[in-house]
Parts: C-alpha cells; sequence; structure tokens
DNA sequence: CTGAAAGCGCTTACAG
DNA sequence: CTGAAAGCGCTTACAG
C-alpha cells in the first residue's frame, strides 16, 4: 500500500526540471525542449505518475464528470442505454455517476456539491423544481423520457423518445385488427392513484378511444407497482367474462408478465389475447410467439442525450431533439374481425 | 444561467464573517458563537451555497467517489446490483462511477487519475496485472464474481458467490432426475475459443461428470457470444438425434432463450428437455413453466461488496466474503427415470 | 472563541 | 524556451 500518492512535484525532482515543465510536457500544450521532455517521460513511467483529475478540476472549474439521474435500470433497454451513454462519455473524457432517483432536497443538495459538468435525468417521480435546481444553477441539463414534465425550466434541453406517437401506432395496429377493448399497464414505482395524464402512452390511449369512439373502460387500466402487482391484477382482469381482447404493456418485460398471467388461465395469446410491449429487448425477440413490440431506439437516445449534453457544456446552442419510435409487429397481435 | 458558483468566500463576505468560520458552521465541527452561526445559515441559504466537494477532495484526499467496473449490466441481476450499490454508497455519502470494463491500460490509468478512493470490479475479461493496477497504487479493491482470477494481487478483497457449489447443486439435481446428458451454455463477451476452466461454472460442470464417471461431450459445450448465437447454436445442437436432455445456461435470460430455441423445434420443457438458470430474476419467476435456477442472493453481494470496500478505505481490517447460493427447483426440471 | 496562513495538486498568464 | 507565482475552494493546526 503506497502511504502517498506520486505527484507533479515528485515527477519534476526526480527528471530535474520544474513542476511546470511536467504540466507542459502532460499537457502536450507549450514547447519543452526534446531532452527535458524525455527526461520528463522516463520520470513518469519510472515513478507511475497519474495527473490528479481531482486538482485539475478545481483549477480548472471542470470535473469531465456527469450525472446520469433516473429511477429504474433494472430492464435491459435502460441498462443498456447506461452501458452506451458510458462508452460515449468514455470516448470524450467523461465519467458518468449512476444516480438511482430521490425526491429529496437534500440529496440534490450533494450532487450539485460535486461540481458535475452536466446531468441527464430520464424520472417519472422527480418533480419540475427538483429537476431544475441543476439548471438554476448553472449546470447544463438533459431531460428525457416519456412523461410531460411541468413547471420545467427553459435552459433544459429535452431529448424527446416519441411514445406518443409509438402508443399511437400500437393503438391504431389493434383497433385495425378489430379490437376495441383494449387494457392498458401502468405500472410505475410511484404510487399512484389516478391515472397519470402526464404520461404519453395514457395521452395516447385516450386520444385513440376519443378518436374511434371507443368508451373507456376504466377496470381496462391496471395502475400497479411492479411485477407482481400487475401478474395479479392480470390474472383478477382476465377472469372476468368481461375481459379485454388486447393489451397493451409498460415494456417488454410487463408483456411477459402479462402473458404469464394469460398462460395461467389457460388463454392463448394471440388467439384469446393480443399483448404489446415496448422497448424490443431480448425478451421481445425471444419471446414465443414473438411479441409485438413498440422499438424505442436505444442508440440514438444515448448518443443524443450525451452528445447534445456536451454541446450544451461546451458552451454550443442546442435544440431539443426528437426520437422516433416504431411498431415491431410480431406474433402477439391477431385479428378478432370475422 | 449562473456564471459563477457561489463559494465560501461569498458566504463569508454576505454573513459579515471569514471563511473560516463557514467552514465551522457548514462542518459543524468546532464551536461558532450563536449570532454568527445564524448569519452564516442564512447567507447560505440566501445565497444557495454548495460546499464544493471536488476542492474538499483535493485538501482531505478523500473524493467519497468509487468506481464500479463490469462487463455487462444489460440483465436485471446486474442491473439491480448497481442499484444496490448505489443505495447504499448513497446512505454512506458515496457516489458511485459505472465504469464499462476496458482491457486497456490508458483506461485504467484515466481511472486513477480520477482518485477513487476505492473499485469494486466483476469482469471476467480483465487480466489480472490490470486489476492490481488499482490496488498497487494503494487503492482500496474488491473484486467479485464467478471466476478465479490468476495473478491477482493479496492487497485485493474476494467477495465470492459460491456460484461453484451453486452449479454443484443444479447438477446433482439433474443426475438424480436421471440427466446423463447434460449440456452447458458459457456464453461470453469475451472471445473463446477453448473452455475456460477458471470460470466455476465449468469446473463444477466437469467435477460432476467426474464424479458420477460421465464422460463429456463436447458438443454439449456452447461456447457462444450473445443470445443470437446461444439460440443458433441450441438450434443446432437440439436439431440433432444425439441432442441432450438437459442444459444448463448462463442465466436466466440465456435460459430463456435456450427455451425458444427449444420450443421452435417442437419440443416441449420440461418433457424433452430439462432447463436450469442463474439468478432467479424476473423473467424465471414468470416463466412458463416456472424457472429452476441458481440463485444469488443479490442484496446480500451488493452490501457485503460496498461494506468490505467501505471499510476498507477507512482502514479496517477486512477478510473475503463467501456468499452462498441455492437452487431453486421450479417446473422446467424433469425425471426421465422410468 | 476566532482567524490568518499553509497547503492539497494542478494550470496558465506573465515576465524574463 | 522556461519558471516563479497566483489561484481554484476548501480544511485545520496553530497562535492569539
Amino acid at each position: 500500500m503506497t502511504s502517498k500518492r506520486v505527484t507533479r512535484k515528485d515527477v519534476a525532482e526526480r527528471a530535474g526540471v520544474t513542476p511546470t515543465i511536467v504540466s507542459y510536457v502532460t499537457n502536450n500544450n507549450r514547447y519543452v525542449s526534446n531532452e527535458k521532455r524525455e527526461r520528463v517521460l522516463k520520470a513518469i513511467e519510472e515513478l507511475g505518475y497519474h495527473p490528479n483529475t481531482v486538482a485539475l478540476g478545481l483549477k480548472c472549474k471542470k470535473s469531465y464528470h456527469i450525472a446520469f439521474i433516473c429511477d429504474d435500470i433494472s430492464n435491459e433497454h435502460f441498462a443498456k442505454i447506461v452501458m452506451d451513454m458510458e462508452d460515449i462519455a468514455n470516448e470524450k473524457g467523461y465519467i458518468i455517476s449512476f444516480c438511482n432517483t430521490r425526491s429529496d432536497e437534500q440529496y440534490i443538495n450533494t450532487l450539485i456539491s460535486r461540481q458535475f459538468d452536466g446531468a441527464i435525468i430520464s424520472t417519472d417521480i422527480l418533480e419540475g423544481d427538483l429537476i431544475n435546481r441543476f439548471s438554476n444553477i448553472g449546470i447544463p441539463t438533459i431531460l428525457f423520457g416519456n412523461r410531460i414534465h411541468e413547471n420545467v425550466s427553459k435552459d433544459i434541453t429535452y431529448v424527446n423518445i416519441d411514445i406518443y406517437g409509438g402508443t399511437i401506432k400500437a393503438m391504431e395496429h389493434l383497433i385495425e385488427l378489430g379490437h376495441r377493448n383494449i387494457a392498458f399497464v401502468d405500472s410505475s414505482i410511484k404510487e399512484q392513484k389516478t391515472i397519470d395524464y402526464n404520461d404519453f402512452r395514457v395521452k395516447a390511449y385516450t386520444e385513440i378511444h376519443d378518436k374511434y369512439n371507443i368508451e373507456i373502460n376504466q377496470s381496462y387500466i391496471i395502475q400497479a407497482n411492479g411485477y407482481k402487482d400487475v401478474y395479479e391484477k392480470c390474472h383478477e382482469l382476465f377472469s372476468s367474462k368481461n375481459r379485454p381482447t388486447a393489451i397493451l404493456a409498460n415494456d417488454d418485460m410487463h408483456a411477459y408478465v402479462v402473458m404469464s398471467a394469460v398462460k395461467s388461465l389457460n388463454l392463448q395469446v394471440p388467439d384469446d389475447v393480443s399483448i404489446i410491449g415496448y422497448n424490443d429487448t431480448s425478451i421481445a425477440k425471444y419471446m414465443v410467439p414473438r411479441l409485438t413490440t413498440v422499438e424505442i431506439p436505444r442508440k440514438k437516445i444515448s448518443s443524443a442525450a450525451l452528445e447534445v449534453l456536451i454541446d450544451k457544456i461546451e458552451g454550443k446552442a442546442v435544440k431539443d431533439i426528437d426520437i422516433n419510435t416504431d411498431l415491431i409487429i410480431g406474433k402477439t397481435t391477431k385479428s378478432i374481425i370475422g
């Protein structure tokens, strides 16, 4: 255990130059005689010198450190977004800290203290005023996700995923197949008693009902908290005689849980029930039958979010970005006409 | 956009005290007259002061920043470990940076430059000498995962997950059910041409074959790279007349992919093929039929890893930890006797 | 009880 | 071409 890290000064002594010269060499931004440069490089090698990024951060007021704040990454789609982001960040010399969302003033304060160069937020549970805390203090902030956030500062840049459009496509698909009794899974880690009309999926779901003059059956809207809850509520819903013929799940994994509940009642997918998921993750691809799902272009999201953020950090003008989604038609949706 | 962050000095001026007093108040570690304290607190509130953690880091040589380095979090088990760790870290005042493993000297150097207080590594692809780079320089390091790492420094503390024991249980279970033709999925992001005997699963697999005097059919060992590859190779394997009666997958999601391949051949699980996964993630719980799987106690891993790491950072003596695993017997394994 | 001062490890404008 | 010096925002031993 080395008790003391080797610093620029140690390198300078070893190489017989001033500390300034060492900086010039490591930063490679000033002329240094070849002979001195060699000596410095050699000393760095021998000593195992690693420039202190924290000191640099303090001096230059730049941490090359980004916060990624989100509610839940325990699904493949989100976890891969984290990995993608880290990849892009790394290429650009940034590091990403992963932060579980906490609706807690104190927590936001500790984050601000960390001197992040920027923040990427994807949340259903953080209120606008807490989100604004970052941008209010001058931290470039990107917001992405599948809902409308209220009272969000103009300083915040959106990377919008067109979940709304994707849901419209999904609903139109079901309507075309003759479905009129369409259930909807709204599973969230936040406690909610009422329908969240700020959720783009809900918005599209209700609009399509309006468009085709279908009355929404409130019992078809499953408000749940996690897989178990979804399973149980689906089990109940599909047990009733007045059961829906189709259902829109939260994401692929939820669709899978729905299918599990449906199967447990000896109903068939898609013969008895059509199911649609979101994200086109591996689970959708390998589901038997193959899941119909709203594809969210993951790579585009992560690169857009990160690139816009870094542009913003570098003071460039940036615009909100919209990312399209598509419906991948699999084998879990079927016509009930005729 | 505030151009300048408010510093301790700003607070001091506003409150009409010296900067030192401000520190005493924020750190609450020295006597300060009530009157001054009030003024400082008021100024902090009014100005929106956030102590600069980077400056503290430089001064105190403590970053409260931990690196978590791993190969792949795109499965629920691992993603949740990341979330769990972040939770525990947060409680203790630390922040976690998520780092994709890169076998690249340069990359490790940039990490070291970041002044992490500690590192948690879980990798199949990083070589011992690269892992050692952290501990060699005095950064407390924890290693966990499912393989034996060669040439790892004595300074590194292991949080061992007993994948070996879990695999033994899984294999014994299959043997009891009469299976002798047991396939094995070894899917990894690393390119491998040969069997990795440093993998605890491989070790248990081969040992059980030895114990029961079963010759290993090399064609039963599927070395693959990702889900698609596993699917295709399983499809091929189970198409052959000499197909195995049981298979041990990498994890639950791989088990799911295997099942998908099996179903595509109109074979039944568990009647024609028994399948075992690892982790007992949601996909296992909601699989129809319910997946038999090796349960890895996720919460224990994350809390053990983090607690041991923080103890180590604080200079306490720590020991390697072993974490037991269990076999959860579901409905995807069935006796073929009689 | 309070505060001036040193110092953490760097960068860089400025003067030679 | 090189280097002394100021300064980033903090903590804390030390002297009053």
